[in-house]
DNA sequence: CTCGTATGGTTTTAACTTGAAACCATATCG
DNA sequence: CGATATGGTTTCAAGTTAAAACCATACGAG
């Protein structure tokens, strides 16, 4: 056997970040930390994920510098998990797989957490990606190009 | 031991969808789901990976309703898959997803898979976040609202 | 000072998942 | 008829995940 496959040598930027969050606790411990959780005891209650899992997560994500580790804001021995810029990147993933899984995976009663807009606590606008010109484009409307490929 | 934790009860919705995508193949087949793929031999051809780990996946993405088995186009015996409504909600996720790699997994010289506008050829505009009334949001703009928190 | 508790991990162990390769059934082609 | 292609399933070893136990340091109470 080996070892989970790697997708470093894949040209395609779907493929390469899945080393770093594809699996099902790194997303989630990277929304936390946008919410402000630093310790490693807040993302462990906050997840409810057995420590040596978060142990080993937050050390992929730290390799990946997806997470920094910093001297305690409190002064204490031990280190913060805080966001680097790459990590912050992921905002609109995240907002994007948020409303993906609000559209799909709740009833249209279910109550869930929202994510809004501090100043008027209104939730976000719906992430449309849209050509160059600003258009809305639908995945029809889109194709992949190859390195080397001409138009 | 159990098996891996599932999300289903989370009230979240980054964290329910990850028992269905958070894992590194399956938002490959999406892609490749998007880019028109539909037989198990084009996937895999595609994607390198093992069968098995492939059908195991095309079960659970059918089971979770983002694939459609179907009969084949070619009349053969075998199925199709292709993605449903909820398959291609994902777009944005994707989208997301991409523009993050590469702008992190990437050197800035280094070639990478582009996805154009079809009638332009150029890149899509950045996904970016923005509030109800269209002003950009950065994370801290942001606050998480729980179920019957009032403003 | 010392005991009890909290915090931040690491180690151990068992079950589960992944990956490679072998195997199988049906279909096609020469 | 035999060789090859397609679409899987099965087998088995190795890797990963989860739970629980364990350990070290830091406080606070007594």
């Amino acid at each position: 056997m080996v070892k989970r496959t790697s997708h470093q040598d894949s040209l395609c930027g779907v493929a390469r970040p899945l080393d770093a969050i594809g699996d099902g606790w790194s997303l989630l411990i990277i929304r936390d930390a946008f919410d402000g959780l630093r310790r490693f005891g807040e993302f462990q209650k906050s997840l409810g994920l057995a420590k040596n899992i978060l142990a080993a997560r937050l050390r992929t994500l730290v390799d990946h510098g997806i997470l920094q580790a910093v001297p305690a804001a409190d002064g204490g021995r031990h280190q913060d998990y805080v966001l680097t810029a790459k990590g912050r990147g992921l905002f609109p993933v995240l907002v994007a797989l948020r409303q993906w899984g609000e559209d799909h995976f709740f009833r249209a009663d279910e109550p869930h957490v929202r994510l809004v807009d501090k100043r008027a606590g209104l939730p976000l606008r719906r992430l449309e990606p849209q050509a160059h010109d600003g258009t809305p484009l639908a995945p029809e409307d889109t194709v992949v190009r190859f390195p080397g490929e001409n138009p």
